[in-house]
RNA sequence: GCCGAGGUGGUGGAAUUGGCAGACACGUAUGCCUUAGGAGCAUAUGCCUUCGGGUGUGAGGGUUCAAAUCCCUCCCUCGGCACCA
């Protein structure tokens, strides 16, 4: 009988899912184990072998929990609110609804094709209305606590993509989604106070089980920055600064305005070069954020003639200028400008030929600024402080504040596309903005004729006279609906939950499932979405935790992000550069198992690695000849012998051992060494040996598995065995190799039975011939054992 | 520039509580089988070697009986941030 995996995958995959077995339990008694992918965007291209291994690996896991008696939760849905579909609906007049319709049937059939284990009772659709009446009650709630609000502000617009974007979507000065560079533009926009939230995202980070890199990204967006704020006199106007270093106080030889701060204009009127102040808040005003960037090293600025600042350490009158190097969004978008001690403002007073004058004394200042810390000088009553000290000092005897910034910036949370939740609310020429009731909710994303969106900065919403006049709720005259949609992101900041109780209609999830089932047990997806998704659905987490409707402060417990799968050529696989390898195509000619497998053994999970076909090969090799094993053992009938018996306990362990860190590679690799070390050893391998490793097999290739487990006279599921237990007494071995080493390298090899003393053991090393070629006239100093079997003679 | 991850054969990688470096696999070579092989099986495979051995985990130094693993200095690759005061 020839391992041909077409023969049985497909029957396998059906009876598991007219046997229902992988359904999460309701009211189950087990342990819970919340295992969840990233779901995906159900794009028109599908998916290649790349977007399987992350779900390969949570499907080998939730599987080996079901083994092991947990009740698992592992379901699968659609993030399918986003341009692309909406894009196509433009080109081909198309309804994006249709569009994801037929995509997500797509996607589904791939993933099934895969016998990937999820429980499809549990599915979800963000552009579902009953499951976007939840995205739109969040907003809502959010509203009603004022963490929801509007502003007009200058904010980051792609002219590609024709809306508005969030700072989280601004990459390297472009648009996340397409790369075309951001321009500014002032729009009405609605926003989401992800700030006052700053302190418990950071927080809250420390005690989760996240990689580093994604820990560390978080915290530099976060940006959490401790200092004070200063007051410096100009003229009869008072200046606000924030600083980190308020030991540098007395060395502050200029103060510097950012170009939008409004004191600028205050001040403009009564200083002696008006118009080079205008002309250069002209030039900045035109210069894009990227050029901006480009400009770092020439810092250019105006010294605003005629008006003087006073540094209220010392009481010296210093000069004010206006330099587009201090950003206006940071801090109070002013800065007290200390060149001995800080790089920019070193540069900057270099150029324009300002004082330089050391209070900290450990650099060199002729040669660059130093920005450490050390005793202070130049520094009245404070000279030979220590500045971390010094710091308190000074902030204490001007009574100033100590204040904490942040970088993060609120959400922009409002786009001018069509293919979103519409924001529900309504504006009423008398009552302001008004909820739209939740009873009303969902409020359905109208059809439309053109999808288009508009150069104006409206959603194409705007152009549907019947959708967007509506009576006021409050006082019932003519009102407005809000035109803008929400961001792609908004669907999926709360999804986990809404798996949990998927057709709740009442809430977006019971309390007592939402108690059992959270927070997330292991959470596995890309790392492009670190400081998106993963921080943006924290937020609401929290909001959602401080409303009463979750148990948990932090919704994903851990997380693991899935390396990618590149291309031959060590690119990133994408359908545009042609190099992807379709999934359909392995699973064809190898079977679904050694796609699974192959992936897995590629290398650590972690890492980013790239497709090789002759590694395919080579696994498929190893399924056929685990295969052949398998059935001549059945045919043979023998019993497993002690050495036989050791390994399968060794195998159990280590496999085990492996799939709790997520090294597949490894645990693989054991498989394949048990394989070789048996095959040699075939008359003293029993059917029941045969059995447990096949149990532990199952994860990994869970079709050759049920066909090996029934050919093998089994009527039930495998799927449904017990995870084997390793029993470590008939782990120990009698007889062992002792390594030898003279002065730390090995010289000699020895089989020696495993219950010899220390002293015996220094016996029979010091015997041996190979080593005493070594010890020929020299004297032995010290003989050090290594338990078991290690054993170093120092001459 | 700052932060993070990493650097091991021809290749992917294993070994991280300091204790046999190179597991497992790919590739390659030789042989067997075959009408044939992009099939299967067997053996070998870090490098150098005068076949005694020497040497070897990015470079250099240190600690130790013993270092891929710990410490110091430096270099490189990848990812993120980027005038955040």
């Amino acid at each position: 009988m020839k391992y041909e995996p077409k023969s049985f995958e497909k029957k396998w995959q059906v009876k598991w899912e007219e046997s229902n077995i992988f359904k999460t339990e309701e009211d189950s008694l087990k342990p819970k184990c919340y295992i969840l992918d990233m779901f995906p965007y159900p794009s028109g291209a599908g998916l290649h072998v790349g977007h399987f291994k992350g779900y390969v690996a949570t499907d080998i896991l939730s599987r080996y929990r079901r083994m092991q008696g947990f009740n698992v939760l592992h379901p699968m849905g659609w993030d399918a609110f986003g341009l692309p579909a909406e894009n196509y609906a433009i080109k081909t007049g198309t309804h994006p609804e249709i569009v994801t319709k037929q995509n997500i049937e797509n996607i589904k059939k791939q993933m099934k094709d895969a016998g990937l284990s999820y429980d499809w009772s549990k599915e979800i659709d963000t552009t579902d209305p009953n499951y976007y009446k939840w995205t739109q009650w969040i907003f809502l709630k959010m509203f009603e606590k004022g963490l929801a609000y509007e502003a007009n502000m200058p904010i980051n617009w792609c002219p590609s993509c024709k809306t508005g974007l969030a700072n989280e979507e601004v990459v390297a000065g472009a648009c996340e989604r397409c790369g075309t560079l951001v321009k500014q533009k002032k729009l009405r926009q609605w926003v989401l106070r992800i700030t006052k939230y700053a302190e418990r995202l950071l927080n809250d980070l420390d005690d989760l089980d996240w990689g580093a890199e994604i820990k560390e990204m978080q915290k530099n967006w976060i940006g959490k920055s401790e200092g004070a704020e200063i007051s410096f006199k100009i003229e009869d106007e008072e200046l606000k600064v924030f600083t980190t270093r308020p030991d540098t106080l007395f060395g502050c030889t200029y103060v510097v305005l950012a170009p939008e701060n409004e004191l600028v204009l205050k001040l403009k009127e009564r200083i002696e070069n008006k118009k080079e102040l205008e002309d250069y808040l002209e030039k900045t005003k035109l210069k894009t954020e990227r050029e901006r960037i480009a400009e770092v090293k020439e810092k250019t600025g105006v010294q605003l003639l005629g008006v003087m600042a006073l540094n209220p350490a010392n009481g010296k009158k210093i000069p004010v200028f206006v330099a587009d190097y201090v950003l206006a969004h940071y801090g109070t978008g002013a800065v007290m400008a200390v060149p001995a001690h800080d790089e920019r403002d070193y540069e900057f007073a270099k150029g324009f030929n300002l004082d330089v004058l050391e209070v900290v004394k450990g650099g060199d200042i002729l040669k660059e600024a130093y920005t450490g810390e050390g005793v202070l000088v130049n520094s009245g009553d404070f000279n030979g402080m220590e500045s971390s000290l010094a710091k308190e000092k000074i902030v204490d005897f001007l009574k100033a504040k100590k204040v904490v910034k942040y970088k993060l910036r609120d959400w922009i949370f409002s786009r001018q596309r069509y293919w979103g939740e519409p924001i529900p609310l309504i504006h009423c020429p008398k009552c302001g903005i008004v909820p739209v009731s939740i009873k009303e909710l969902p409020l359905k994303l109208p059809k439309v004729l053109n999808y288009e969106p508009t150069n104006t900065g409206e959603s194409p919403l705007a152009n549907i006279a019947e959708w967007i006049n509506v009576k006021c709720p409050i006082c019932n005259e003519d009102a407005k609906r809000e035109t803008n949609t929400m961001p792609q992101w908004a669907g999926s900041c709360f999804y986990y939950l809404r798996f949990i109780d998927p057709k709740n209609e009442k809430e977006i999830v019971n309390k007592k499932d939402e108690k059992h089932f959270m927070p997330v047990d292991l959470y596995v997806g890309g790392a492009e979405h670190a400081v998106l998704h993963l921080l943006y659905s924290r937020f609401w987490h929290k909001f959602l935790y401080d409303i009463g409707v979750v148990s948990e402060k932090e919704p994903f417990k851990k997380l693991r992000n899935v390396g990618l799968i590149l291309a031959h050529d060590g690119q990133k696989m994408s359908k545009s550069k042609g190099n992807t390898v379709s999934s359909e195509e392995i699973i064809n000619e190898f079977g679904v198992d050694t796609l699974r497998v192959y992936e897995m053994f590629m290398g650590p999970f972690f890492d980013a690695i790239s497709w090789n076909m002759q590694g395919v090969k080579g696994v498929s090799r190893f399924l056929n000849r685990f295969w052949n094993f398998c059935i001549e053992c059945k045919e043979n009938k023998f019993e497993s012998s002690e050495n036989i018996l050791r390994e399968e306990n060794i195998l159990i362990k280590k496999v085990e051992e492996d799939l709790e860190e997520m090294k597949f590679n490894t645990a693989i690799a054991f498989f394949m060494e048990f394989l070789n070390f048996v095959e040699k050893r075939k008359t003293e391998v029993s059917l029941k040996t045969m059995e447990t490793v096949l149990k532990l097999f199952y994860p990994f290739a869970p079709h050759m598995a049920e066909e090996l487990w029934n050919i093998l006279g089994n009527e039930t599921f495998i799927s449904l065995e017990k995870w084997p237990a390793y029993d470590s007494k008939l782990m120990i071995e009698d007889v062992m190799e002792l390594i030898v080493q003279v002065n730390g390298k090995v010289r000699d090899k020895i089989e020696v039975n495993a219950n010899l003393s220390k002293g015996d053991l220094e016996k029979i090393a010091l015997k041996s011939e190979k080593v005493q070629k070594w010890l020929k006239e020299k004297e032995v100093k010290k003989i050090i054992f290594v338990p078991p079997k290690l054993i170093n003679i120092v001459i």
